[in-house]
DNA sequence: AAATAAATGTCAACATAGTTGACGTATATT
DNA sequence: AATATACGTCAACTATGTTGACATTTATTT
């Protein structure tokens, strides 16, 4: 397949975008079914793992829905010790978002699914291919939302850097 | 950014890809709600749309869904004149769908919306840049589902030339 | 010809995850 | 002291998915 940039390869870009998504998250879709939890949970869960202390407003800002959407997820995610709050040191209404050790565990194998998925995906792609394919998912992004996507990502590769 | 292809790679992979999802198709959902339609009916427009006189049972190949989580959008559709019937001539069990005009132009303004963020977003990478990114895509695909997604943009663009 | 299978449609009940609107509480800011 | 912010919660509703049961039409098999 040649993968043209006209027309019709505008098609196919839509096409493989959905057909990659879709399978993409249908594995820990399946995985997550034995806990009693969904997508929504899922995406809770990571973005928490990713940016521990995230704070709820910062949450809904990513997701993209409404807290009363995400606090249903959340509350449930809390009560079944995946994961808790703590209060703000210096703004006490703040409520900072931190994985469980369950919680932490139950993300690992749900990372380890998808890892698996693009190390078998990118494995004949060169590094200079790979981080074409990165550049090209991050351009889709809304032009408001690059700069604070960037700064997450950038965040969380120093975290992990310091450790 | 660099986008390596190591560990922390990946988690920024599973971060884009999401990104990228959620804002690619948040504008057609808006443009859909003035028809008081959703992704579903989207998703089934669309398919329909690039494979013209697809069967049902086709459709809920592609969608991984029931046929009656299928059947609510179809009917709506149909019912509503966007998409129409023909009965199959070899085999008179299998219904195939098809456009109507007004389907058509609406699949049409869909398709504008995706293919401005698209063009948009690729304008800097060069056709080989951009060949890597769809190949990535279409990578992160099934096993099972490749050869299918494969014949099916064929037959698609075969289908382009034809005219 | 009769039985079986396949493709589709439909009814009902339910689950998940989204929405809007209203309101409450604690804490900061003005 | 008044107002704004961050968060939580109740209720009702919508969209889209699920399972299970069953009907209809047409093909295929026996």
């Amino acid at each position: 397949m040649k993968f043209d940039k006209d027309e019709q390869g505008y098609y196919e870009f839509i096409e493989l975008l959905f057909f990659a998504y879709r399978d993409f998250v249908s594995e820990p879709d399946d995985a997550l079914l034995a806990y009693g939890f969904g997508r929504a949970h899922h995406r809770t869960l990571y973005f928490v793992s990713r940016n521990p202390g995230l704070r709820v407003s910062e949450l809904l800002d990513i997701l993209k829905v409404t807290k009363q959407s995400l606090n249903r997820v959340l509350k449930q995610l809390i009560e079944e010790k995946f994961i808790y709050q703590e209060q703000g040191e210096g703004d006490r209404r703040r409520r900072h978002l931190y994985l469980t050790i369950k919680g932490e565990s139950l993300v690992d194998k749900l990372c380890d699914i998808q890892f698996n998925r693009i190390s078998k995906s990118m494995m004949d792609f060169s590094p200079e291919a790979y981080h074409n394919i990165c550049s090209g998912l991050f351009s889709l992004i809304d032009k408001d939302d690059k700069a604070e996507v960037l700064l997450r990502l950038t965040r969380a590769r120093k975290r992990q850097e310091d450790e």
